[in-house]
DNA sequence: TAGATTGTTAATCGATTAACAATC
DNA sequence: TAGATTGTTAATCGATTAACAATC
């Protein structure tokens, strides 16, 4: 029916930081905030902010500004945080372990509720009250329990057959630290973590400064 | 003398992509490659990746394309993987941890060699051969070892006081996994990682595919 | 030499910034 | 009402794509 105008990517990587922003006035007690307010905090121009809300309809009032309070909620809706996403953790190596222990994805409404691995010494172990599972009664996890995101924590080498098993399974969203770019079908969301990728990019911008003070 | 051409950020974030796309290619024994081949692999146009490499000069031949390992070698040198880069991970909590005992760093040429905490009961441990020591002996620490990378990998409410430690002692690029926009002065160069950020835009892309289906 | 593919300039597209009328 | 600040359009800037001459 009403075909939805593609807002795009980088407004929506911006949204994350004025939603932080946005919680941190709250916090404070701050009701209301200007265009400027935040462009200064955010290292944006105000006519960036107004222009990036205005790509949803805009939150604010003429004369007066932003109320904190309301412009935190519409961001968050738009976010998706106002209601719990489930996720599932494949591979409880290092990284995976650390991704369950962690508190601050709950805060946003993102709830680890299973994790799964293969290796039989640690089936069964607990971590934050989360169960560590046999990769094989995944198949049953997910018709048992609603899963809307699996992170993707196993080494590149098994990344590919795991992508294939939760594909087939019908989950959605895909969040992978595994060094290599997945690809699905249209339906299923991904987003790629690339670690060493942003310690390179951190590489060469340091490498880089002595040149461009000249 | 010379002065820099300001290479876009967009650019050096697709390096190294490049760069993991040429080690695979290597792997396999392709000796060459063209721009179209690349494109296709990583989902850009050839005029890009030619665009792209002309930021540097180019690194081709007419009529030929690109030597496979003379590119992945060139690109390494620009992201500065071809002398070591060393790191301290200050904060030895799970995802500190974590980041210690990964190893895929090092085969880029960033290596660990020292984590820091307050909490004495760890101080003394050892991860993969790497110490962990008390915080307030970093500054004797970066005195007698050469430090490039700070890994923050501490609560938000540190993050801010550990910064200004760091940039004190003189290290000059900064790996930061604090939920909070760290900013310094210009000599030093920050790289902020937002893993809740990126699963807020994850979030997003999910909910909003009904919609650019009507 | 003929064919292929780059280097490089020009055209297009999209994102950011500026400007200002609308309005609280 | 006067002042402030948004919503929204227009102008500018930068990034991507297209085109093609250079050349291996």
């Amino acid at each position: 029916m009403s075909v939805e105008i593609k807002v795009s990517g980088l407004v929506i990587k911006r949204l994350p930081r004025y939603y932080r922003y946005l919680t941190n006035l709250k916090q404070m007690g701050i009701t209301r905030v200007t265009s400027s307010d935040l462009s200064k905090k955010i290292g944006v121009t105000p006519s960036q902010v107004r222009q990036d809300f205005f790509n949803f309809g805009g939150f604010g009032m003429q004369g007066y500004g932003y109320d904190v309070e309301f412009l935190h909620q519409e961001i968050g809706k738009i976010l998706g945080l106002n209601e719990m996403n489930t996720m599932v953790i494949i591979g409880a190596g290092n990284l995976g372990q650390a991704l369950a222990k962690h508190e601050n994805f709950e805060k946003r409404s993102f709830k680890t509720i299973g994790i799964f691995d293969t290796r039989d010494d640690i089936i069964g172990e607990q971590i934050r009250g989360i169960e560590i599972m046999h990769f094989g009664s995944l198949s049953d996890f997910v018709k048992n329990n609603h899963v809307d995101i699996a992170i993707i924590t196993v080494p590149k080498t098994s990344a590919c057959e795991v992508l294939d098993t939760i594909i087939k399974l019908g989950i959605k969203g895909i969040w992978n630290f595994a060094p290599i770019d997945l690809v699905g079908p249209g339906e299923v969301e991904i987003e790629n973590i690339h670690l060493s990728d942003s310690l390179m990019v951190l590489g060469y911008n340091m490498k880089k400064k002595p040149f461009t003070q000249m």
